[in-house]
DNA sequence: AACGCGTGGAG
DNA sequence: TCTCCAAGCGT
């Protein structure tokens, strides 16, 4: 039975939802799943050319099952929230482990596996089987809360619960794969946070905010602090060919698995490092980097240290992994070869699109400082000059 | 239960 | 500029 509901969301998607996004073609639950984790907090044009990139080096599970996890980190640098990518990577080995070829086709069976919570094991089998399993993702949650009125603390329980009674309650017995994309095409053009188009939605008729003018109220915001700021020091060591000294970082915290230069906090630790590792004292402050988290703010003071610029100090002298550049690689296009890993980092060279997937994994930040690097000294054929101050 | 986890777009 | 937050999950 179709839900009125349900029946006037389907006629509305049929003729305004969106039919052409990448993961809607050939959808297997393979697709459907890394489609779905990447749009986890993120927007789709966000996902979509890291979706289509992925699924052209990874495309089938066997296939991810089968990567270098720093491969699979390289395909999501730039997307954020990288313990996705690793969990991904990781349940995909433990499908494959099993002998399946494909996810199984089991809610509890995918929610047992890294990453896929309730809504995304359920939207995976609900968008690619077709199978009766509501999801309760932003889209979701902003419809109901309206078109209910539902308006308690969302941060608890409670709430939680009627959301999802609404979201169970809503879902029709068939046709749920066309229903489920049909609720979220719905929530992020008609019924979007600023602004929502209640002319032109098919379910304002008995919608509880807009019959009563709250639309602006729901769903219910939480509170949010203030980000407290934290400050950190950068230093990009580079050698006299122009490449920079980046560490690979812990798996777990910020930019887990990502590559970036060696992170202080302080300019005396900074420091005390260089002396302990024979390199030359005298870097140069960088333009201040700023970038917002979720929850806290990171000031991020760069500092450069050119080697051979520096009272004449060799190279050789430093107590780092040797600079191993390829025999010839400029004038070319980028390729892995240009990235010569060791064993904690490895010599980059900053060039424009140094967060594509041939670098290393780089933080977005990360990337844009180092492109600024790579730009100035394209710009600046004598680097003694020096770099741009703060 | 509350917090940690990225990034970029919109207003 | 600044704030809010987008197809959440793990701990």
């Amino acid at each position: 039975m179709l839900t009125d509901f349900a029946e006037r969301l389907l006629r509305w998607a049929a003729r305004h939802g969106r039919h052409d996004l990448p993961w809607q073609q050939e959808r297997s639950a393979y697709r459907v799943w890394v489609s779905e984790v990447m749009l986890q907090q993120t927007q789709v044009a966000t996902v979509i050319p890291y979706f289509e990139r992925f699924m052209r080096r990874f495309p089938t599970l066997a296939a991810l099952a089968a990567a270098h996890d720093s491969e699979v980190l390289t395909h999501w640098a730039g997307l954020g929230y990288y313990a996705r990518a690793r969990n991904l990577h990781r349940a995909a080995r433990e499908v494959v482990a099993t002998g399946a070829c494909e996810l199984p086709r089991d809610r509890a069976a995918l929610e047992a596996l890294p990453g896929l919570g309730r809504s995304t094991a359920a939207a995976v089998l609900a968008l690619s089987h077709g199978d009766r399993h509501p999801i309760l993702d932003g889209n979701v949650k902003r419809v109901l809360a309206r078109h209910l009125g539902i308006d308690g603390d969302p941060t608890t329980e409670a709430t939680r619960a009627r959301l999802w009674a609404a979201a169970e309650a809503a879902t029709p017995e068939r046709e749920v794969a066309a229903y489920t994309q049909a609720i979220m095409d719905l929530g992020a053009m008609v019924c979007t946070r600023a602004r929502p188009a209640c002319t032109t939605c098919p379910v304002a008729g008995d919608c509880n905010a807009h019959l009563t003018g709250r639309t602006a109220e729901l769903p219910t915001r939480r509170a949010r602090r203030a980000q407290p700021w934290r400050e950190s020091w950068a230093l990009l060591i580079e050698d006299t060919a122009g490449a920079v000294w980046l560490e690979r970082r812990p798996p777990t915290g910020i930019w887990g698995g990502l590559y970036a230069p060696p992170e202080f906090t302080s300019v005396a630790a900074l420091e005390h490092w260089c002396r302990q590792s024979a390199l030359p004292g005298s870097s140069t402050a960088l333009a201040t980097i700023e970038h917002t988290f979720t929850h806290f703010r990171l000031r991020l003071h760069p500092r450069l240290l050119a080697l051979g610029e520096a009272s004449g100090s060799p190279p050789a002298a430093v107590a780092l992994p040797p600079s191993t550049r390829p025999a010839d690689a400029a004038g070319g296009s980028a390729s892995p070869a240009e990235v010569m890993e060791s064993a904690s980092g490895l010599w980059h060279h900053p060039q424009a699109g140094g967060n594509g997937v041939n670098g290393p994994g780089l933080p977005a930040p990360i990337a844009r400082l180092l492109d600024a690097l790579a730009q100035y000294r394209a710009t600046e054929p004598t680097p003694t000059d020096g770099p741009p101050e703060e």
